[in-house]
DNA sequence: CCCGTTGGTTTATTATATGAACCGATGGTT
DNA sequence: AACCATCGGTTCATATAATAAACCAACGGG
C-alpha cells in the first residue's frame, strides 16, 4: 500500500463516537508504528486535515471545510438534495435521508425530520451505515457490480438486532429481491422498532451511488402510509438524480414506471 | 517533502474557479511527473478525496462531506458562526463574513448577506483571501506570530487595484497600526469601491486563527455607519470566540474593552 | 495521413518511509 | 519517595516505496 494511503486511512479511525484520538491510540487502532502514524499525522496536520488539541489528542482539522464546499460547489450534492429530502420528509411525516457510497463505504450525507410526530427517527450526518442491515446498504448492495458485491460481503457483519440478517445466503437471497422490485425494505434490522424504506440512486453512468431512505417506527410503516411512502421515495430518488444528471439503469426505470403509473405499492 | 505532503498539495490546486482539471494539466500545474500525479491521484481517488468525471478529469470527491460533517460535529465552527453573523449582517446592513487560518491561508468558510440594499458585497465559500489586500487578511496578519508573519511576508504578492499595498514596509506599517487598535480596515484595496473592516478570532491558546469582517460598498463605510460597524463586528467576534471556547489576548481585549465602553469607534 | 495531445503504464534508479530503541515528562500506585 | 507504565515525540540504520524517462494506444484537428 503507497504510504498517502496510509494516511488517508487514519482519517477513518476519527468518527462520530470517537472524534479525538491519542497519538498511541492511533498508532494501536490502525496498526501503524507510532513513529509512521507521528510523522504521517503531522503530514496530515501541516494541509490542515487534522489538528491536535491542547490535550495533545488529533482530530478533522479545518481545511475539509473548505474542500467541502469546494465539493457542493463542484457538485451540489447535498445542497441540491436537501429541499428534496425536506419535501419527502414532510410529505411521509417521517426521517428521510440520504447517504452515498464513499471508498467502498456507505456513509450518511444529508437527511431531514418532520415536524408532526413526537416519535421519530433520528440521524446524524457522517454516520457510516452498515451495509446487511439498513435498507439503504440493500439497496445499494443490490445494485453494485459483482465484485464489488463480493468484497462487501467477505468483510466482517455483526448482529444489531435479533433481527439482523447475518448469512451470506440470506442477504444474497434479499438482494435478488431487492433488484427485482427496485427499492429495498427493512423492519428492526438496524434497531429495534426502526423500519424503512431505501430506493437506490445512480450516477451519469448508470453506477449506484447512493441511496434515499425514509426510516419510521415500525408500527407506522404499514398499510396505505408504507405504499404511500415508496411511491414518494421513489419519487424523491429520481428527482434527486435528475438534479445530479444521473440516471436509473433502464431496468429499473420500468420496475418504478409500473410502480408508479399503478399508483400502489407491491407486495 | 514527504509523499503524503506532496499528494495533498495536489488538492490546492483545485479551486472555486478550476474545480476539474486534467491529468497532464495537474501535472504541468504542481510541476510533479505524470506517472507521480497519476499515481498520486489515484491513491487520493481510493480514499473519495478526488472523484473522475466522464471526461476523466480529476473533481473533489465525496468523501470530504463526510469528513466536514465530522468537523462540525466535533468542532462546531461554521454551525455556530452562522447565526452570529447572520444577525450581524442584518443589524448592520452588509455583508459579513468568517475565515479562517488552514495550513497557511485565509479560507473564507461562512458569510451572510442582509436583505436591504441592492448593492451588496457579495462573497463565496472556500474562497482564499490574500492577506496584504483584505481587512482579514490583516487583522489576521498582525496577531500572528513573527515567524509566520515574516513567511507570509515573502510571499509574492499581487496588485488586485491601485490601492493595494505591496511594499513590505506598508504592510508592516499596518500591522502596527491594526495591532494598536484591535481591528483592521481596508479600502479599494482588494476591489474598487469595497471596503471592509475585520477584527480577529483567537482560539483557546489566545493565538490568532480566523478574522470576522463587514465589507460594504466604499461610500457606506463612513461616519457613524462605520463606528457602527465597528462595534458590532468586535461583539460578534466575542460572540463567536465564546461559543467555540476561544479568547483573546489580554491586550486585545483591553483594546476592545475600551472601543466598546466609549461607544464610540477611535481613529 | 500526420502531428500533437490526451490518460495511462512500465522500468531501473534513487530517495523516502519504516520501526526498534530511546528520551523526558506525566501521573498513578505501592 | 521510589517505582512503573504510559504518554507524545525523536533518532538512525535498514528496507521499501516513490520517482521520472520513455513508451503505449487513443483521440482530434489540420
Amino acid at each position: 500500500m503507497g504510504t498517502t494511503s496510509k494516511a488517508l486511512t487514519l482519517l477513518d479511525y476519527f468518527t462520530r463516537q470517537q472524534h479525538e484520538i491519542g497519538l498511541s491510540d492511533l498508532a494501536r487502532l490502525s496498526g501503524t508504528n507510532k513513529a509512521t502514524c507521528f510523522r504521517l499525522m503531522t503530514e496530515l496536520q501541516d494541509h490542515g486535515l487534522i489538528e491536535q488539541t491542547l490535550a495533545k489528542t488529533y482530530r478533522i482539522g479545518p481545511a475539509v471545510l473548505r474542500l467541502a464546499a469546494l465539493r457542493e460547489a463542484t457538485v451540489p450534492t447535498r445542497d441540491a438534495a436537501m429541499p428534496v429530502l425536506q419535501a419527502l420528509a414532510r410529505a411521509t411525516g417521517e426521517t428521510a435521508h440520504m447517504s452515498h457510497l464513499v471508498a467502498g463505504r456507505l456513509v450518511t450525507l444529508a437527511f431531514a425530520y418532520a415536524p408532526n410526530h413526537a416519535i421519530k427517527v433520528m440521524m446524524e450526518d457522517a454516520d457510516v451505515l452498515p451495509f446487511h442491515a439498513t435498507s439503504s446498504g440493500m439497496a445499494v448492495l443490490a445494485h453494485l457490480p459483482k465484485d464489488q458485491q463480493a468484497s462487501t460481503l467477505a468483510l466482517p457483519r455483526i448482529g444489531l438486532t435479533p433481527n439482523t440478517m447475518l448469512e451470506s445466503g440470506s442477504i444474497q437471497a434479499e438482494m435478488v429481491q431487492v433488484k427485482a422490485v427496485g427499492w429495498a425494505e427493512t423492519a428492526d434490522t438496524f434497531e429495534v422498532d426502526v423500519a424503512s424504506v431505501a430506493v437506490p440512486l445512480f450516477d451519469c453512468n448508470a453506477a449506484c451511488i447512493g441511496a434515499v431512505a425514509v426510516a419510521a417506527p415500525t408500527t407506522r410503516l404499514h398499510g396505505a402510509a408504507r405504499a404511500d411512502i415508496i411511491l414518494r421515495t421513489i419519487k424523491a430518488a429520481t428527482e434527486i438524480m435528475s438534479l445530479q444528471g444521473g440516471a436509473a439503469p433502464v431496468t429499473v426505470q420500468r420496475l418504478w414506471r409500473a410502480i408508479l403509473t399503478q399508483e400502489r405499492a407491491p407486495a
